[in-house]
DNA sequence: TAGGCCATCTGGTCCT
DNA sequence: AGGACCAGATGGCCTA
C-alpha cells in the first residue's frame, strides 16, 4: 500500500512543471491559465479576464499586476510576470511541503515505503495532540518528582528504576520505531476519548491506519493489531531522560481535548 | 464511480 | 514596487 509514495513521486513538485508551463504557453499563448491544468482555462477566473490576451485584457491583468499606470505589458512582459509569481508560489508550496514532510518524521508514527504517508491535516492533527501529550507527561513528571522527593529535591535519582524492571527503550520525540507492550491500558492522547476508551496502547485504531490509511484510522474505532503509532507512544527513552507516560509510571493526564468534532467527524467519515 | 488528497494557478491583501 | 501569504478554483491520481 504504498500508493502515496507512488503517488508522491508521480508528481514531481516543482522545478519540471515551470518547463511544462512554459512550452504550453509557448504553444498557446491565450492560455495563461494552463500550465499543468489543460482545462484550468475554462475556471471561472480566467474568463473575462486572462483567456484572449486582447489589448483590454492585457491592461486590465497590468492593473492586477500592480501596474496602476496602466502600462500596457507585451506578452512576453506578462508571461514572465505571471511565471515568475507562479514559480514563487510554488516554492513557497514545495517548502511547506518539505516542512511538512519535517514535521512527519519526528511525530511517532511509523515510516517506511509501505507505510502510506499521513496527510497533511492527518500530519498537524497528529502533532498538536503529540506536543499536547508531551506538555501532559512534562507536567506529571514535575508533578511526581515534586511529591517523590519533596522540598529536598534531589532529582539526580530520579527514574529509571522507578518504572519497573522494564527497559524503557521505547521511542522518543524523533526516534517513534520501538515499543513494548508491557503496559496495556494507558490513556492515550493521540486518540480521540472514544477512541482511547476502548483501546489500549497496544492501539488498534491507531494501527490499522498505517497500513492503509494512518490518518483516518489513527482517528477511528478500534481495529486490531498493534500499530506503529500506538505502541511507540507507550514509553520513553531512558536515555533522553524523558518521563515515560505510560500508566505504570505516572496517572493518567488529564483529558486532552485532542480534536474538534468537526475534524473528527470529517475524519471518521473520511476512513475508508 | 465517488470521495479524498494533492499540486498548481490565480487574484487579492498585507507587509517590507 | 515587489514579495509573502492566503484562499478559491480546477483537474489529476488513487482508493474503496
Amino acid at each position: 500500500m504504498d500508493s502515496d509514495t507512488s503517488r508522491v513521486s508521480s508528481r514531481p513538485s516543482s522545478p519540471e512543471v515551470d518547463d511544462i508551463f512554459i512550452s504550453s504557453l509557448k504553444t498557446s499563448v491565450r492560455g495563461f491559465s494552463g500550465a499543468v491544468s489543460s482545462t484550468q482555462s475554462d475556471s471561472p477566473s480566467d474568463i473575462g479576464s486572462l483567456r484572449g490576451l486582447s489589448a483590454t485584457d492585457e491592461e486590465s491583468l497590468a492593473i492586477r499586476l500592480g501596474k496602476k499606470d496602466r502600462k500596457v505589458l507585451s506578452d512576453n512582459e506578462l508571461q514572465t510576470i505571471r511565471l515568475k509569481i507562479n514559480s514563487r508560489e510554488r516554492k513557497r508550496m514545495h517548502d511547506l511541503n518539505v516542512a511538512m514532510d519535517g514535521l512527519r518524521e519526528v511525530m511517532p508514527y511509523a515510516h517506511g515505503p509501505s507505510v502510506r504517508k499521513l496527510s497533511k491535516i492527518a500530519t498537524l492533527l497528529l502533532a498538536r495532540n503529540y506536543i499536547l501529550m508531551l506538555s501532559n507527561s512534562l507536567e506529571e513528571m514535575k508533578r511526581l518528582v515534586s511529591e517523590i522527593y519533596g522540598s529536598g529535591g534531589h532529582h539526580a535519582g530520579f527514574h529509571p528504576t522507578a518504572c519497573g524492571t522494564i527497559t524503557h527503550a521505547g521511542p522518543v520525540p524523533g526516534h517513534p520505531s520501538t515499543s513494548h507492550s508491557a503496559h496495556p491500558a494507558v490513556h492515550h492522547p493521540l486518540l480521540p476519548p472514544a477512541a482511547v476508551s476502548t483501546a489500549s496502547l497496544s492501539a488498534p485504531g491507531i494501527a490499522a491506519v498505517t497500513s492503509v490509511r494512518p490518518h483516518h484510522g489513527l482517528l477511528k474505532a478500534p481495529g486490531t493489531g498493534a500499530g506503529p503509532l500506538g505502541s511507540s507512544f507507550q514509553h520513553w527513552g531512558v536515555g533522553t531522560g524523558m518521563p515515560c507516560p505510560c500508566s505504570m509510571c505516572q496517572v493518567p493526564p488529564p483529558h486532552v481535548p485532542a480534536i474538534s468534532s468537526v475534524t473528527m467527524s470529517r475524519l471518521s467519515s473520511d476512513s475508508k
